[in-house]
DNA sequence: CTGGGTATGTACGGGCTTCTGACATACCGA
DNA sequence: TCGGTATGTCAGAAGCCCGTACATACCCAG
């Protein structure tokens, strides 16, 4: 039962994109959604709440949420006060603690994460496995299917579907792995198809930042937020961009790929062929290599942890450095901001080690190296230590497919 | 009568954006806009094309096409025969030669230009004034509201609407010019207002590479194309971002300084203060200096169009600083490509005059630098010579403000 | 000249969604 | 016990898209 919710029409009279008109059941789904966003953002609220936030009658929201009540997924709370006396006490809307879980898969090489997610964003449940690199793909479904059916096992109610998130190239429309640099074998597999005919839910598969963002958006510092980049930035560098409400996705699941962006046109060469990529100046491999270039203790285990704690102590190289890397850093988000002016930028990866003085180091050159004109200061974010984000964010993916917020 | 069409609501419980919910007229708004999009991209259509290429049936179409009928914005063609014999004749829609036209200003540093323009983009009449840059802006105003009455003094159907493209920052939700470097005194000046009194119409203001992008995409090689980049490289360097059916715009209108994205940290300081910024080796006057330090013929005049003729006269200097000066335009596309994918490149300003000669070389470039698994090779394209694209943007700001294509 | 075939445009009822106004409900305080 | 106030719901209306059926217009074969 593969369903990528929207199967594209066999048949263009031309070759372009089709002409996708609005209906109202479209605008009925995407209302909900809206409706749904607003919950996660903001907390439970009531209808009336809602309806003096859209600016339309109690009524209206009522018959928008409805549904959503009747399918389990959101249920009332109990009554509470508001701060003026008198009227009739509101009943907060929330998601239902019984709702109808999400699925999630956090797919990396070697390594596969399944979880069980309340539609507010708690895990549930847990299973993780370990794969060889170059595990056949056949093994590798096996091990995916194994750890999802773990995690199903543990609920008694169906779940709304499954969110697969892949550190790689992928195609989301159909669910197929294009390319994979550190697992050759999963080249062109079609995982989402195969994985839903194994568990038969609706699976949806998508780029691991882009998931991430996803997740940032749903349960991290993103919630709320209409613009803001997720960059992850670990082995490697990529982002996922969240633009006025909606995740970017290039053709073909393309875009994102900041990590390859030239900063240093005359720079050190990237494995990617080019010369310069942030890549290059901005992952741990760069920082292990200028300690060891300053003959900093410990050079090749070199971490942001490690590398604040003896900044902060007082060792002048390695202080330098710290700033230096801090540079580095913010020229990406420098760049981003020019180009799109997110405002809001989410780091995860290594990073977070770096803590506050890292974070704070890095918004102060980002801003520094911005011309002063800019309306809106670009803010920093570290995602949380224990990131489940993507995780989160692959959850977060079925309903940003069932409930899509932009007609 | 200001009209941004729509009015941020006054006041919110919260102080994030509101929750803005669909509407069936909305819907309705919407789906006019995709079936004049759709006329716009493909040429006239019949209603039964349209209900093909959208999927729905032919009365749908009708019903969305008949209040544009009324309104006199389309109009049907003289009966047509199809391919296959027998059956009726398809009656084509395409804009109605006497629809209400549309008004459109492109103000730049000392000149002002206003035009008429019919709705399937044909320029019905144009004036333009110069004005000293160092005008108070009362002066400027003037000068743009005089030649917007001169060309809409030639139309007997009242205008929909003002479109005005300024090159500088504005604030389009508010019609306000925040900032101009090489105007300061417009700084601040809410010219949209300002206008929309004077002409008695609704006025929408945006920025140029803004407009220029939604000119490509009404009546320029972005005809049809679901995303692409707009780049202007003139004196400065901007780019107006359409990405997934909808320009891009940030927070307060900012966005698309892709001139001042750093690709070269080590190089030489731009104006704006940072280092190595696109601009500084992307434009005319970096091109004019190579070329005097390679003493090439009339190197303080020198054009893409006179080094492009050195060039292929044999002169080996001005090879190489031509393909140079390729390497260095792909860079800055490369880079938006990575981020944002977005496909196509359509390239305006002095780069035109380089003609197919540099168009190909930027190509090149562009593709050898990109990692080789990109799905989908990045297009280039160049504006034509007769830069008229602002000025129609200027116009099509107005129909997207009437017709919104997202809801 | 006539009738079959084919494709276009339109009329009508049905379903879905939101909007408006009115009504029942629930709590507070006098 | 009775106003005052805020919440949630119900019924009717309007707007939009959808499916089907029907009138229209043309070609072509006989």
């Amino acid at each position: 039962m593969w369903s990528p919710s929207e199967t594209p029409r066999p048949e263009q009279p031309t070759g372009r994109q089709p002409t996708v008109l609005m209906t109202a059941v479209k605008a009925g789904r995407v209302n909900q959604g809206r409706v749904l966003q607003a919950l996660h953002d903001l907390g439970p609220l009531s209808r009336a709440d809602l309806a003096r936030l859209a600016g339309v009658s109690r009524a209206t929201i009522g018959s928008i949420v409805q549904p959503l009540l009747e399918r389990g997924l959101l249920a009332e709370g109990e009554p509470q006060r508001g701060a003026t006396p008198g009227g009739k006490p509101a009943r907060p809307l929330w998601f239902a603690p019984d709702s109808p879980p999400l699925a999630a898969v956090h797919l990396v090489p070697g390594w596969v994460e399944a979880a069980l997610v309340s539609a507010d964003g708690r895990i549930l449940a847990a299973a993780s496995g370990r794969f060889r690199v170059t595990a056949p793909a056949a093994t590798v479904v096996d091990c995916v299917v194994d750890r999802l059916n773990a995690v199903l096992a543990g609920s008694a109610a169906r779940a709304l579907g499954v969110g697969i998130a892949v550190g790689g190239i992928v195609e989301s429309t159909s669910g197929t792995i294009v390319a994979c640099n550190l697992m050759p074998e999963l080249s062109g597999l079609p995982l989402g198809p195969l994985v839903s005919e194994r568990v038969d839910l609706p699976v949806h598969l998508d780029l691991h930042p882009r998931a991430q963002a996803i997740g940032d958006r749903w349960s991290g510092p993103g919630r709320g937020e209409q613009s803001f980049a997720s960059i992850y930035i670990g082995e490697a560098i990529g982002a996922g961009l969240f633009l006025n409400g909606a995740i970017h996705c290039g053709p073909a699941g393309a875009g994102g790929e900041i990590g390859h962006t030239v900063v240093d046109v005359r720079g050190r060469t990237c494995r990617c062929g080019q010369r310069g990529c942030w890549e290059t100046i901005a992952t741990r491999d760069w920082l292990r290599e200028e300690a060891a270039r300053l003959r900093l203790p410990a050079a090749q285990a070199m971490t942001t942890a490690l590398l604040a704690g003896l900044s902060a102590a007082g060792n002048a190289d390695a202080k330098e450095l710290f700033e230096r890397y801090a540079h580095n850093l913010a020229l990406g988000v420098v760049n981003l901001q020019q180009i799109l002016a997110p405002g809001l930028f989410i780091l995860h990866g290594d990073v977070i080690a770096g803590g506050e003085a890292l974070r704070g180091r890095v918004e102060r050159q980002a801003r520094s190296q911005l011309p002063p004109r800019s309306a809106a200061e670009p803010q920093i974010t570290f995602g949380s230590a224990h990131d489940r984000t993507t995780l989160l964010g692959a959850a977060g993916l079925v309903l940003s497919q069932s409930f899509p917020l932009v007609g």
